[in-house]
RNA sequence: GGCCUCGUAGCCAAGUGGUAAGGCAACGGUUUGCAAAACCGUCAUUCCCCGGUUCAAAUCCGGGCGAGGCCU
């Protein structure tokens, strides 16, 4: 795993979406001298601010924040990418005396930042479009089948209806020449628990998953996605709209974000658009915690019990 | 008070005599270059209640309760 040595000091701080990462992050910034490192796949797109809750400027003047508002919402970003960016800023924040701490929740990108990827190539943008249509039009069993004949092990492990992965398996192939379960050797998953071959080291970063009960964490959702659309984060996705380019198929995707670019040009009920943003922010917390889960590295501290900076610091081994 | 319509899961809803579609929500899971995305799984021994007809009823009949509409 190339660069594990620009996270040598590094920290992280996660937990699911409302949970209070961002307050508490600045607070444990302060007390270990960190820099705070966005882990996070939306807040890195400039005009995106209400909606993806990025951390404001008076915040932003107490800690040095980084990752924040480094692409135009018209630009696509990867996880290979962000990590690329995450080593670069962790190693200039550890070159100037001070630590840096992964702050936020995209698990996602948490894993890669933990196990790493693998080595190999990047999407190809003509390739997909062309393995999409074949899926489009043959159907998803007949691209599966193609998977199965030249990777048995991915197709057996893969929904035929996992459209994605069957195309990003296929895509591998055809650019190396090799099944993508052959490049996948970096991840303990339970797919490959039987294989014999080594599993290298994951990258020993201490990380802490902020936690909350279920029904107090679905308050706090509700209560905030209602308090963005007070701070005008409808106006904030009109700009958005009116910019000179359409936004990113990434930055398009981006919770609630979505659905007001929809109901700008659909119009429709209101109430109902702002349920079913706070819904899908719920939903969305709900997947963040299955991966949360089955992340053992992690150690889990309550968010709201008394005392939880110290006992962040002690899970960090500070 | 009379007439009509309706009552199926948390919500919407199909089914009008042959053994409870579907959608949403909820819950669980997958996740190696789109991940705030995409995908998968589970979820009514029962159809407002009681009685009747029938080999068989959510479906037909009678009564009750509840909701809505119209009339006086």
């Amino acid at each position: 795993m190339p660069g594990m040595s620009a996270f040598a000091s590094a920290l992280i701080l996660t937990g699911p979406t409302a949970c209070g990462k961002s307050a508490l992050a600045l607070d444990l910034a302060a007390r270990v001298g960190g820099e705070i490192v966005a882990l996070d796949s939306m807040t890195v797109y400039r005009g995106m601010d209400i909606g993806t809750a990025k951390p404001t400027a008076a915040e932003r003047a107490r800690v040095p924040h980084h990752l924040l508002d480094v692409l135009d919402p018209w630009a696509s970003l990867t996880v290979a990418w962000w990590l690329a960016r995450a080593e670069a800023a962790c190693a200039d924040i550890t070159a100037r005396g001070k630590r840096p701490i992964f702050v936020g929740g995209t698990p996602f990108y948490l894993k890669a930042l933990l196990h790493g990827l693998f080595d190999g190539p990047p999407a190809d943008a003509v390739l997909r479009a062309a393995l999409e249509a074949e899926a489009a039009r043959d159907g998803n069993a007949a691209i599966h089948a193609r998977l199965a004949a030249v990777d048995a092990k991915t197709a057996a492990r893969l929904h035929p209806n996992d459209v994605r992965r069957v195309v990003r398996a296929l895509e591998v192939h055809a650019l190396t020449g090799k099944p993508i379960s052959d490049w996948q050797q970096t991840w303990d998953t339970p797919a490959f628990a039987s294989d014999e071959r080594p599993k290298p080291q994951a990258a020993p970063i201490p990380g802490v998953v902020l936690e909350l009960p279920r029904e107090v964490l679905y308050d706090r959702i509700n209560r905030r996605v209602d308090a963005m659309f007070a701070a005008g984060w409808l106006d904030e996705v009109r700009r958005l709209r009116d910019l000179p380019h359409p936004l990113s198929r990434e930055a398009g995707q981006a919770l609630g974000y979505r659905e007001l670019l929809e109901w700008l040009d659909a119009g429709g009920d209101w109430g109902a658009t702002a349920e079913l943003i706070r819904t899908r922010t719920r939903q969305f917390a709900k997947r963040q915690l299955t991966w949360f889960r089955h992340l053992p590295a992690l150690v889990p501290v309550a968010s709201d019990a008394p005392g939880v900076q110290e006992q962040v610091l002690k899970a960090w081994g500070e």
